[in-house]
DNA sequence: CTAATTATTTGAATTTTATTCAATAAGATA
DNA sequence: TATCTTATTGAATAAAATTCAAATAATTAG
């Protein structure tokens, strides 16, 4: 047996979807070539990122999530945009944010349980230049990447 | 002329969005019958809740972003995940956590600008039953529902 | 352990959908 | 107004999703 669905996820995670003209021509009652029309332009203006999958993240396994804001130390390699893009590249972050008051940036972590969130916070998330590191735990999950849970 | 980006992003925003198999297929070099077949399972299964396209927030006039965290007053309303569940409705809301710690819910909103904001947590984030709200305010958006900006 | 049952994979046929194209219409510009 | 650009749309085509039936693999029951 192949096992296929954890491929599937990963793809469908980030991309991997695409519109559906036909209904979306039904629903407004207009000609499916306008759709198609108006949908490229917004793609090609750049206003559409991805087409992609939101799941329940706690039947993938990835019941865990957490909010992180981080402070970091001024001296040491200064700059938390290029810190904020190296975090955004791990597939277990789910947004990265640079923020104004008391703590710099705050990103929302996705991880199995949190043991596994343990290990990305002390593997990935601690290092060089991050000063103080402060966790907000979800308890509960109600609306994500604005799909209502 | 028929404005049709607003409704294509009105719908995109939560659906309307559908996987590619045939991509897909060719991607894990698997026949595409077997990808529908496990895409439909993943569905069945209630793993995916939904397919929907993730915008570049700036070109759709949704610039403005903020984590807000809330406290609640104990006596009045009491439930912070029905008032969660009220706050899920609104479309300017991203995410709603019910969180440990000092506050007891996140969510996240998306506006044209800080008056928008400002309007909003007037009309709608401020109401009886909340005690305290803290305002992270975004200034530089690195990722956003998994993927990089 | 074996038989029976259930779940998964897959190719071929069908249905549905997206895309291209060309003509027209609407709007903008000079 | 005349010209140029952008948007709408139907018809034709191309591509993709879906259905179906058969074969294979995995699991369960006896």
């Amino acid at each position: 047996m192949k096992d296929i669905s954890q491929k599937l996820i990963g793809l469908l995670h980030r991309g991997y979807a695409t519109p559906q003209i036909a209904r979306i021509a039904k629903r407004l009652k207009e000609p499916s070539t306008t759709i198609h029309y108006n949908i490229k332009k917004l793609e090609n203006e750049g206003q559409v990122k991805a087409y992609k999958a939101v799941f329940d993240y706690k039947k993938i396994e990835q019941g865990f999530c957490a909010y992180v804001l981080l402070n970091f130390s001024p001296d040491e390699y200064g700059d938390p945009e290029r810190i904020g893009r190296e975090l955004a590249k791990y597939e277990e972050i789910e947004s990265v944010d640079i923020i104004t008051g008391d703590w710099e940036m705050v990103i929302k972590v996705r991880a199995n349980d949190q043991d596994a969130y343990y290990e990305f916070v002390k593997s990935v998330i601690s290092r060089k230049g991050v000063s103080k590191i402060t966790t907000l735990m979800s308890l509960k999950q109600i609306k994500t990447e604005f799909v209502e849970l």
